[in-house]
DNA sequence: GTAAAACCGTATTTTATGTTACGGCAACGG
DNA sequence: CCGTTGCCGTAACATAAAATACGGTTTTAC
């Protein structure tokens, strides 16, 4: 298969794995259910994947590297440290609350190798929280705000922005929040940390 | 069985549970094993519990009905508001952090039908909203803290307590935090709140 | 004290799925 | 144009666990 044909339909398949995953978990989400629903041969899917853990993981990598090049793109704009925090926020918030990731959280939750989990806290969390503390700090070189520990900086927006959004997602408790939600709270997390890291 | 006896038993029973489910991820905790570290029958659990959802749904209500009692304990004291909310903090931190409510969190991430996660929502989070939305307009009443929709104050000390730590947890990139963690969140959780809901 | 009910321990059935195997078809390279 | 390779579709195998069944023993009730 050349090469962009293959690349096409490994989105395929991983999409029907998405699907799958999302209407059945984990557990239920049977390698036989992902191939037919990709029209593609369960043969195919051990060949590129070696096995089922193996498929899900690679959809960890691909969509945090998604999510990466994305908030990449609005940080190398020359723009003052808030004001990219303004357009970065909603667009985290929707990735991290979207459908695929928290399909992607449940796998990990239900992996009891912890393995999935692993990948996914290195290739999440432990990814964008470098992007995002280069823009606090730039926010602190330029006088807009003040911390001494900038993880905790990090640590304070997250928390404001996200908090306990994900983990209610995951139970299923709470539906995927609509995009006017996503603005409300970057709004408010901006709000409150300009408050709560006021400059002297 | 005498009605002692059987509440004993079922504390056993439900303990091994949770011992299983935490070694073994819920898709891993098989009856037959819950039932044999518990020295009963599978048939005994079958019979008291209906089927696996039902033992779990159990130990969902069991734990979320503790924690409550944990809480309403402290509530009913004639503290000043922010005084309990000092003393409460850290005991909800650990109770929501805690082993046992992760464990939880991650059979309701595992259920694929929904149904534990629902009810995990329902006597856990929504349980304790109107405690603690108790604790804040008693604030508010006694001019200590100020603002408009008690919902929103509530939420947003869950946010500064907890945060994303509950998913962190659950998909495995995080142990257990000591005690001293919990108290300094709390602390940090309360000035902020102190700060954002200032009143004029 | 005894009969019935409840429970233990284990075997069994049933069902599901991860994984492998294979015949047939299409695409690709020379 | 043809052989090889890769993929599809389905079948088959192995395993594992949910759920049921049952003989033997303990507990309960009267």
């Amino acid at each position: 298969m050349r090469e962009e044909n293959r690349s096409k339909r490994q989105e395929e398949i991983e999409a029907a794995a998405y699907d799958v995953l999302q209407a059945k978990g984990y557990a239920g989400a049977s390698m036989l259910a992902i191939a037919k629903r990709a029209r593609a041969s369960n043969e195919t899917l051990y060949n590129w994947y070696g096995d089922k853990r193996g498929l899900f993981q690679s959809l960890v990598v691909r969509n945090a590297a998604e999510v990466k090049r994305h908030l990449e793109a609005e940080l190398d704009t020359d723009h003052d440290a808030l004001s990219i925090l303004s357009t970065l926020g909603p667009k985290l918030f929707a990735l991290l609350t979207g459908d695929r990731a928290i399909a992607l959280n449940r796998a990990a939750a239900a992996d009891s190798t912890g393995e999935l989990g692993a990948t996914l806290a290195k290739s999440g969390r432990a990814a964008i929280f470098p992007l995002l503390a280069r823009v606090m700090e730039r926010a602190r070189d330029d006088g807009q705000l003040a911390f001494a520990r900038t993880e905790e900086a990090v640590g304070l927006y997250l928390d404001l922005l996200i908090g306990d959004l994900q983990i209610r997602r995951v139970i299923g408790s709470l539906a995927q929040p609509p995009a006017a939600d996503g603005a409300r709270k970057s709004d408010q997390a901006l709000r409150h940390l300009g408050i709560l890291l006021a400059p002297a």
